[in-house]
DNA sequence: GCCGTTCTGGACAGGTCGGTCCAGATTGGT
DNA sequence: ACCAATCTGGACCGACCTGTCCAGAACGGC
């Protein structure tokens, strides 16, 4: 009936979520994105709309990317205090592996956009709301094996430490030597 | 000898800190600026050099605005839990204060301009550290009178504090309700 | 009152921004 | 072969960006 597509949508948002990681929504030019998806102006405005739209997409394929990594972790058979290290490392792990050290998507948007754009704080919410379920599900599993202690409820552990592991990531930004950053989440271990 | 500045640069710096922190570096425009402080381009140009130059100069006029409200709270005679309790409410009372729940304009700074510049690292970490340094003052105080635990050292403690303010800052910015943030307060002090 | 020096207002430059628009290309259905 | 519908390349728009420049204003010292 009409002209196809010569691009695929979702490769082309994997390019933009990757433009939006390195230099948040306002620093990102839409000739940027343009030339990292390889679409024209017309195409990306015609497939998405608007570059706020194009951001909002953004973030939802990398949360539920993210989303599907906690699966993924939380099918383990590691006991709760092991799993909860590799929770907190592989984040960890994540940024100091990429070359500029960029915090997670989630966070820099936090922090730019905040809540001037309701549909993208409900996004945010809602991410950050499944990473604390996820977290609280491995301090239960902990706390039924016996790896941690079960005095604090595991839902208020996990505010806790989704916190520390955020404040982490910025720590991270300007810290030159990783050893700290790892040392703090042995100290977080021990406390539990 | 010559025509006399007829501004006061502290107080141009002031309004330049606000901007900063409003809408980071990027989105500050040189026009805000002016607009602002009230100074004209050259004005501007000519006292501070250029907009990085004074983004600096913001960062560290802000961080040593920061430091001596530090030592004002140090100077305190609450007991060490009580002190670290005030402490870490101080910074979300600011931030839950402020219209546009602003984080701290550390945090912003290391998410948007991180190690991309070493002279602004360089004054980020710095502050990291001195607000590290007080809090752990203020962990010894409570493990010597007794109101802390003492089972992990105050700078393993205090790194994990740290983080996990910072991180509640970056939460406050997208929840609607301050409740969750301070039952994490009061989860962490249950920990210690 | 004049000089050397610094400050100030405003125009200007050269580039980039997000977004629109349209003519022409490309398809599936008939 | 033709149509209706969608897609695409690239020109274009008006606004905004940081930084420069210069002519003239405002001072302290003499």
């Amino acid at each position: 009936m009409a002209r196809p597509r010569s691009f695929d949508d979702d490769t082309a948002l994997a390019a933009a979520v990757d433009d939006f990681w390195d230099s948040g929504f306002g620093a990102t030019s839409t000739d940027e994105l343009c030339r990292s998806t390889g679409l024209s102006r017309s195409s990306l405005y015609n497939a998405f709309g608007s570059k706020r739209d194009l951001y909002l997409r953004a973030i939802l394929r990398y949360a539920a990317e993210k989303q599907g990594q906690r699966a993924d972790l939380l099918a383990s058979d590691l006991d709760g205090r092991a799993l909860l290290r590799t929770v907190l490392t592989t984040v960890l792990d994540e940024q100091w592996g990429d070359d500029d050290r960029r915090t997670c998507l989630m966070i820099n948007a936090c922090v730019e956009v905040g809540s001037s754009d309701e549909e993208i704080r409900r996004a945010l919410a809602d991410n950050a709301d499944d990473f604390r379920r996820m977290i609280s599900d491995v301090v239960r599993r902990g706390q039924l094996d016996g790896s941690l202690t079960g005095t604090v409820g595991a839902d208020q552990l996990a505010a806790v430490l989704h916190a520390a592991v955020d404040g982490l990531q910025v720590r991270s930004r300007i810290d030159r030597d990783r050893e700290p950053v790892d040392h703090a989440v042995e100290t977080l271990l021990a406390l539990l």
